[in-house]
DNA sequence: AATCGCGTTTCATATATTGGAACGGAGGGG
DNA sequence: CCCCTCCGTTCCAATATATGAAACGCGATT
């Protein structure tokens, strides 16, 4: 592996959802670099517009900040990324039959290490807030889209996930052990997950798995919405919808069987 | 510079909308780096999530293919990339306004060198397949959305772009300097650009620039479509939404004179 | 069974990275 | 107004790291 490559991936690494913007010196004391090494680095990336230096006002001239973002470079190699994942075009037609059906958002989900991936979303007419956006990610015990990949991952999968440090999100974020093996068997055995306030308070979300060719489980598809719109009663309608989708999908994969799940 | 950070970052600049897979081999012969330092770099990019290799079937066997893709990582940076550009989240909730007025894509550009950059979209409800997607580049000259930030470039910038060798994308794409260069004074005195069939054949679009609190003009928002959605007679219709949405976009911006333009 | 094509590993050598030291400029305090 | 501090930046000798020719491995092809 090559030291400085590593580094330097590192370094981007630090620029989150959370922390978009990081001074020289920051980084210095976060990354242990010293700052002439670190320097090289950021000119670096900033000459290749992996990062930027945005512009601001100070005393009516315009200078450049010492405040390093994420820059245009990497909107463009992630929008090539995210086009790379072939489940993408051919779920997003089913994916806006399903938004046009419940007006509800709809999300596909990837599995990414002990993360679940948002890779697109159909955003729902209602303009309601939700924690996904596509290039989010979410442990996979939180989160019925998530969850429901964890249902099909193999024992040692599951225990190195819950042998991660968790967070609660919110107030309905699973947070022993055993309460997030019995929800882990419960998608397993009924085919789907069901979530509310588990990412984001007062959010619910819905989801089903979806089969590859070799019928493996990488990917997952839910549907979410603000507590109202997605009530306990309705989930068989929803299901229906959503497990009509997810077979139609896995067919596309080349999942040879009958989708084995159904209302 | 870091030559090994520069190198690495140009392997990705590699990985293209047209070209987004590339073997070990390919890279080699293209960049003329010789192959065990190429597959050096690509061992710490696929273990970093940079890059991917994913796998496919091989005779009932699941092998890891030897085509690279960008990897999931780049999805996550880009999405943080993009909500780095502060006018994204104060533009959206004016853009969804917009697109529930005519129901057309509504898009935002940003000028990067010599391109224009698609940042955000709001996708109409019609299922129309355009051009634009964010993270996608258009050259300054192509498109209403690019080339009316053109218009409001400096003489210097406007040669820059026109010495650059160009491309005829579809029917409508100008293609002679004289041609351009009346589009671009039509942009900067009518304070908006049309476009048929430029950057994909049978699109129409429209579009209007953002000011800065500095006065500059970074931004565009478009309006785009099939183009018997955007009849020629119904301009007036259109620019008048358009215009006003600038006009908010741009004093959220802190541009602090009247918008320009107007019906 | 021999050959080819490519990905991969090895390792002596060359070179790019490293980081302590020192510089410079903006901002703040006395 | 000058001094001091805080950071970003530049310099350059020391050295860790990248480099790539050579050789290997392995599956496919003949």
């Amino acid at each position: 592996m090559s030291k400085t490559l590593e580094k330097g991936i590192n370094i981007l690494t630090l620029f989150t959802e959370e922390k978009p913007s990081w001074r020289l010196d920051e980084l210095a004391i976060e990354t242990d670099i010293p700052k002439p090494t670190l320097h090289r680095f950021l000119k670096t990336f900033t000459d290749l517009g992996v990062l930027k230096r945005p512009y601001v006002q100070s005393g009516g001239q315009l200078v450049l900040s010492d405040h390093y973002l994420l820059g245009h470079k990497l909107i463009e190699l992630g929008a090539i990324a995210a086009n790379s994942i072939e489940i993408r075009s051919l779920a997003i037609p089913y994916m806006k039959m399903l938004q046009q059906k419940f007006d509800l958002a709809v999300q596909l989900i990837v599995l990414d290490e002990t993360d679940g991936l948002y890779i697109e979303k159909i955003e729902s007419l209602k303009p309601v807030l939700l924690y996904t956006r596509v290039g989010r990610r979410a442990p996979l015990y939180a989160g019925a889209c998530s969850r429901i990949l964890l249902s099909f991952q193999s024992e040692e999968k599951i225990s190195e996930v819950l042998q991660k440090p968790r967070k609660k999100y919110a107030s309905g974020t699973a947070d022993s052990d055993q309460e997030i093996h019995k929800l882990i068997e419960f998608g397993k055995k009924n085919g789907y997950a069901y979530s509310v306030s588990e990412l984001e308070e007062g959010t619910v979300s819905i989801a089903v798995p979806i089969f590859n060719s070799d019928r493996r489980v990488e990917y997952s598809i839910s549907i979410a919405g603000i507590e109202s719109l997605l009530p306990q009663e309705k989930i068989n309608t929803f299901l229906e919808g959503l497990w009509e989708t997810a077979a139609l999908i896995s067919a596309e994969l080349g999942y040879s069987m009958p989708y084995p799940y159904g209302v």
